[in-house]
DNA sequence: TTGCTTACTTACTGATAAGTAAGTATATTT
DNA sequence: AAATATACTTACTTATCAGTAAGTAAGCAA
């Protein structure tokens, strides 16, 4: 029986990633994931040694993900706010999926039980959008379509902040108050 | 054996919401709690029916100590400064007590999992949190002391989410990252 | 056609989870 | 002094978890 495992592998790291940033890690089961492809546990850690496997995996394609905006916005002709889009536009897509949350916001709670190798991924990962993010922030400071106070980088930390804090009291409260952040974050920054 | 059952109950409560704060709901056990307080998990059942109970109580107590700062800060004499301090001041409580992170942020990502009475109770403290913290913001605003765009609730909004996802952040960057954070806050909203 | 690899399943283990029923020691009330 | 309430413990159950060892069917490679 070859044939559906072809993409077994790529469909329990997409639904691994749907469950985690919607149940948290420590909430899914195997069986979640391998009930819902219709294969056995077994399958599961055949593809990924352990959990810990399966999370560096997810780690990792999101990581994959973020490089690739960063190459499509990298060039200097991509507006400042085209940049700031596609990166609220992640945000946007998590909200829109099944009001899930952001990467990090989901493996905040876990953070400090989370194997040293995922935790050193997340850390670099973090670091990767601040520099991105804090750079975009500069560039259109720079060039007058941005306004904000103090180091790039602290603002870049408090517009990541903002938009995974967000996307979990909108879980609770409600999308609007989601969508009305994220026009202040954009209003706020607007320099004219 | 009693004496030591006095506070027995108080000791699972603060334990269980270090706990939750700490690890996450789904990743702490009344194992956990029990083996720290020398006494057998079948106490805490006694103390508490089940998780959902010890959970609800945790809610509650957070919601308590809320109350207690509104009625503190009710006072028109109070400074639109210190009722805003006040409130940053939980947040930076939770830091500086073993990194945690704040009531929302925890529960967010297991929000779509818990009970309904626990979802109504989380809910309704979220309303009263931007309801009083709106109300602060609009009268300092009114008063020439805060200065911000757009509608209070909304800013109340922003402000919670930026804390919450700020002493997330902060876990995974490091403690600088959410003082800086909390500084650029406000001088966002600081009038002159 | 034999052997190897891929992609699983079957059947199991050991650990740990929440939860419960029944018993017990102490303190309080009557 | 007897009854009752409080605050537990002991001993257990049931469920579920991640993980593993061994087997298997299909495809490919020599």
């Amino acid at each position: 029986m070859v044939g559906k495992s072809l993409n077994t592998r790529q469909k329990i790291l997409h639904l691994g990633e749907q469950l985690l940033k919607g149940k948290g890690l420590n909430a899914f089961s195997y069986s979640d994931i391998s009930s819902a492809l219709g294969v056995k546990n077994a399958a599961i850690h055949y593809h990924f040694h352990g959990k810990q496997d399966l999370l560096l995996a997810i780690i990792e394609e999101n990581i994959t993900r973020f490089d690739e905006i960063i190459k499509k916005t990298g060039d200097k002709q991509v507006d400042v706010w085209d940049k700031l889009q596609a990166f609220l536009d992640i945000y946007i897509s998590n909200i829109e999926n099944n009001h899930q949350i952001c990467l990090f916001g989901s493996l905040a709670s876990d953070f400090l039980t989370i194997g040293a190798a995922e935790q050193v991924n997340l850390k670099s990962f973090a670091e990767k959008i601040l520099e991105w993010l804090g750079g975009a922030l500069a560039e259109g400071k720079a060039l007058g379509k941005f306004k904000f106070e103090g180091d790039p980088r602290t603002r870049a930390v408090t517009v990541c902040a903002t938009l995974a804090g967000g996307l979990q009291l909108a879980r609770i409260t409600g999308k609007q108050d989601f969508y009305e952040l994220v026009e202040q974050v954009k209003a706020d920054l607007n320099a004219k």
